[in-house]
DNA sequence: CAGTTTATGTCAGCCTTGTTGACTTTCCAA
DNA sequence: TTGGAAAGTCAACAAGGCTGACATAAACTG
């Protein structure tokens, strides 16, 4: 399993300079996905404490606020976690009365998600300071960069998330 | 705070294009890191199963392997979890002989942790799958995307873990 | 209409991995 | 020789994953 295409021996292949795909810069990026996810998520991490909530409610405001009225299915699918664990933090949110959830009207089997203005206000204070990590980081690497940045990230996804990477901006086209 | 620098409204600034600093692109950035670090761990985390261990003791064999004869205050350091914490998972390895702990020559206090043949046998399966997905990605994005991957990352880290990402390359230039 | 599937919620119990606090042992260094 | 740093350990707890079982309502299907 793969012998052919292991270690540092594949520097120069078909004539073309491969030096970025040796294990050593592999092993960095490994480690930068690492130590960026730690940043990443340190600035909301701290706001969260202040509400008793952590980062799985983080994740459900953040697809909440994304999609309004999405189902819990589709919030299973994104989140990729079983429906107790999603449940116990949907049950926090709704009875802090930072999440809505209404019956569906074509199908009543359904509750479809919405944030209230609270949950609006939280979803802001975190998404402002995840934004401004994020924004500074891009500024300070450029546009080329951050182009490159999400290319790499997107195909590091397994090919089911990336449907739901890509769905809401594809009408912005 | 940072009333001036919310929202789309500096889509362009001082004459320079600056789409990519929209709140749209933030997002997409921000969904991005999360669908692509569920990717990177993906792997991993199906071979520990195999093993009874988690994505912390993946982390204490990977930086171990990294620096060998590190202390355990180092690694606290680096990995930024409780002493208590790291312990539990370090006793594990330790009892399972994936990792040596020796006392130190110098100051005997300290413990130098070392990986075991039978732990480098366990790194290397782990980082070969993790290696070969960053490879796929590597490959697929380009030299170009893949620097300005690493710089983006590296802009997001907190400034103080950024030292423990470069240590060991820097002999390389 | 009867039976099946789907969507959701809930209870109970378990595991990993993080936390705090208290305490001990070892041992370097002033 | 004594203070403090490094390391280890015990106990207790919490968040957030997991499985399994079960309930309900609604939709779908034959």
């Amino acid at each position: 399993m793969m012998m052919a295409d292991r270690g540092t021996a594949n520097a120069l292949v078909s004539g073309e300079s491969l030096l970025f795909l040796t294990d050593e810069q592999l092993r960095r990026g490994i480690e930068a996905m690492f130590f960026a996810y730690r940043g990443f998520t340190a600035d909301p991490d701290r706001i969260l404490q202040n509400y008793a909530y952590g980062r799985a409610h983080h994740r459900a405001i953040h697809f909440i606020n994304r999609s309004p009225g999405t189902t819990v299915n589709n919030l299973l699918d994104i989140l990729g976690v079983t429906k107790q664990s999603l449940n116990r933090v949907l049950r926090a949110l709704v009875d802090d009365g930072l999440v809505e959830s209404r019956v569906g009207t074509r199908d009543k089997r359904e509750r479809h998600l919405f944030l209230t203005d609270a949950g609006i206000a939280l979803e802001r204070e975190l998404s402002d300071a995840q934004r401004s990590r994020m924004r500074a980081a891009y500024r300070a690497a450029g546009p080329e960069a951050v182009a490159g940045f999400r290319t790499v990230l997107e195909q590091m996804m397994d090919p089911d998330m990336r449907r739901h990477y890509q769905t809401t901006t594809e009408s912005a086209s």
